[in-house]
DNA sequence: AATGAATGAGACTTCATTCAT
DNA sequence: TATGAATGAAGTCTCATTCAT
């Protein structure tokens, strides 16, 4: 066998092991978003990825090794995004435009939205996935912190808030309006929402 | 045997019934808030409430009943001390208080609010659970418009304010800071965040 | 309190025992007919008869009393009823008597009759219920044996016939007829069933 | 790995599956005559058969799995040796023969017949095994109708036997004699109740 | 790499039974 | 006598996990 063909198989293999780990991780958040993280089996997720019972396992070594990774792809899939969402410069508009961005984005994965939800929910009392939650949720709050420090010294916003309880309270608000629309979708206009969001921040922050 | 004795042997077994179902559900709150709604079980609720493994299935028939009793006490409890909480008449006043009592009384009593925020998350996913806590959304974010449009009769605020979408995000804050706060209690000062949030509240209203 | 009102008093509270018990065994037999002996539990027949729950372990002590009771009850009422169904002498139409009684009396009441085979079902592995069905089986066996002699003795029926195998399969044949009835009642006709099994006990007994 | 690598070592597995299972169902019918239908837990099955308590529901998924499937695999198993048994033509030799084949079955395999008549009892309760034991009632009547008809045909029996209400008068016999047979064995001489049967069926068929 | 057979712990649930009223 | 509250044992069923193929 040639040093090429070993490469091409090698690299073929990996390549299938990506894509099977991948399949597998969106069928499992498709699933907990679905049902819950508890109402999960590793079978399930195996078999709605189109694979065997047995391959969760394998790959994630257990149930709390799938958790651990599906939090961090969740977590990571949208502190990328949250990067590449808006071109504007540190400030209010790129503040608003996050907002925006971030209901947005619920509307049009509902099922990723959920995902993180049920996990927050559950991070409330189970270590596998608090660290990851609180790292996304201090890094949000780090990225509105420094939003609202760039747009009080550009003169867009007042000097006298309180840039760390404003940061937690936007990224509070997001979170809970996203909460309020899943539980009970027929009942809440999340474009509506967003915008109200918007102008009450442009008010209560304005200079 | 006369009525008068009937009627006292009835009560006292009522009694102890009552007093029974009391401390389960007591014990449950704290359980759920302290390991989750799913790692909590029938026979851990009624242990900790200092009866026998099996008296739970005997009151609430199943840990979904458990369950569903438990939404409904933590909603009641809590719409009751929404009533209770102010003596303002409605207006911006009365807004404000409300969420101040909201972000206080979670500080107060971090684990029935705690428990709540568990259900939440299960209610996603969870039928018997979603439609109690969706009233109790519901009900919540009437008293906020209520408020709002009270505080707009009043010249208090702003006439151009979407009042519905604005009480949607107002529970929305308040939901997502006691969240963010319950996840990592050591990175939050819930009391800077709730003076925040009113000031903020207070200019974006203003009128 | 007179003597007489004492004796009143006793009499009233024994009648009233002996009416709770006689309905309870009524409740459990429709029960067990419905449900089969295991798929019953105490409390239901207590509810089912109109008392309390607890009433039934008040009386017949365990769920095996009741049972005892039960069986004890239901076979002796069939033996009343066998001794009490026919007033011709022993012999050929007495035979022939009893099995249209056993047959027709099970289309009367096919609760008493479902009952009984649950039981004797039960009874192949429960010693509970297994000696009274077994005494009941040799009581049946017995009298078409003496009926069969009878026969015998007056020229009725052949002198060759093996009396104590054939009152088994007499007694054989109409169990396991009303037993393939009850199984699957809309494919037999009961009482064809009991006109050719007439018809062919005289042809095969006939001297 | 070769396709016959894949085929091996697929059978391989396959093979102990069906390994397992037909373990399972030996020990199960063992323990359902020994005990009865309720008295029997899937654990027990598990261990009787020399594996864990848990593989029953592994394989049958429930109870009921359980109880359905071994009724299949008892009623296939009398159905094929109905058949196997006799090489006579279709008439009174074939029909004689099959009830001494029955009844001399039921001598030979006790545990099996037993473990058929306790399903029976419980069918008259459960429409889980109801359906396949109406199955092979409704089968077994349908064989002695063709052989009766035959023997009619033949000129063997007379020409006026309700040939239906016959055939379900054999079959009733038959299990009727088992099960005396099972509830009393020390009283009930079977070898004799079978040829005082077949001397009955002759003289009451005769042309 | 991938499958799926097998294990065993633990949860829910049902009930016979006991006991206080 | 009668009720029903409370217990605790046992059974069914689900799954994470291990292991043979």
């Amino acid at each position: 066998m040639s040093v090429a063909a070993v490469k091409t198989e090698r690299r073929s293999q990996a390549e299938r092991r990506e894509e099977a780990e991948t399949r597998l991780l969106q069928a499992a958040i498709a699933l907990v978003a679905e049902r819950g993280l508890e109402r999960v089996t590793l079978a399930d997720v195996g078999e709605a990825a189109g694979y065997s019972r047995g391959l969760p396992a394998h790959y994630f070594g257990s149930k709390a090794g799938l958790i651990v990774t599906l939090a961090q792809r969740l977590v990571g899939g949208f502190g990328q995004a949250l990067e590449r969402v808006e071109r504007h410069p540190p400030g209010l508009e790129r503040l608003t435009g996050i907002v925006r961005f971030y209901l947005d984005s619920a509307r049009k994965d509902p099922v990723g939205a959920k995902a993180l939800l049920v996990l927050l929910g559950d991070g409330l009392n189970n270590d596998l996935v608090r660290e990851p939650l609180a790292a996304l949720n201090a890094r949000s709050v780090k990225a509105f912190e420094t939003n609202l420090a760039a747009a009080i010294e550009k003169g867009e916003a007042r000097a006298d808030i309180d840039v760390r309880a404003q940061a937690i309270l936007i990224l509070a608000t997001l979170r809970g309006a996203v909460s309020q629309w899943q539980l009970a979708p027929g009942r809440i206009d999340l474009a509506r929402v967003r915008d109200e969001m918007v102008a009450s921040l442009k008010r209560s922050l304005a200079a």
